[in-house]
DNA sequence: GCCAACGTTGGC
DNA sequence: GCCAACGTTGGC
């Protein structure tokens, strides 16, 4: 079972609102080291939720892969903003899965505390103008991150 | 709202 | 195939 990390603006797709659909198909990753992620995820993958874009970003939940190799349904949608004239559907250009919701930590594990525990290269989501949506967590550093969202911060 | 970082596009 | 221009991301 591997571990991820997956980037949502909450004013677009919050935890909350994971929380109340159950699961939710992620769609509109238009990258393509993202999209090799995502299809590499497996059933029962976990990935951590991260706010991006926010006024405090950081993690704030934990999600489960219940559906792999989904085939985004916006790539063909011209009326969507992730619409992409140069796929089709003989030959999709972006995969995606389905994540569902699994936990709401009590807190934030913030940005800057996760600068002040990991390396950039412990943690792609540290480094230093990272834009990637998706990445891989190493199962080290997905146990210390468990450990801090059960943490009481003082 | 600003702007650095970075991916993509397109002219050549 | 190079690289300037452009668009987007995302922290601050």
């Amino acid at each position: 079972m591997a571990y991820w990390l997956m980037k949502s603006e909450p004013d677009v797709y919050s935890i909350d609102d994971l929380k109340r659909d159950r699961t939710e198909l992620w769609d509109g990753v238009r990258n393509y080291q993202a999209r090799n992620f995502l299809t590499s995820m497996a059933l029962g993958d976990k990935a951590f939720f991260y706010h991006s874009n926010t006024k405090l970003p950081g993690i704030v939940g934990l999600m489960e892969i219940v559906a792999t190799n989904i085939v985004d349904p916006t790539q063909f949608d011209s009326f969507s903003k992730y619409y992409d004239p140069k796929s089709s559907p003989d030959s999709p250009r972006w995969y995606t899965v389905t994540v569902g919701y699994l936990e709401t930590f009590a807190q934030v594990i913030t940005l800057d505390q996760l600068k002040e525990k990991f390396t950039p290269d412990e943690l792609w989501v540290v480094r230093r103008g990272n834009r990637l949506s998706v990445m891989p967590v190493d199962e080290v550093v997905a146990q210390k991150l468990l450990r801090m969202a059960k943490t009481v911060q003082l």
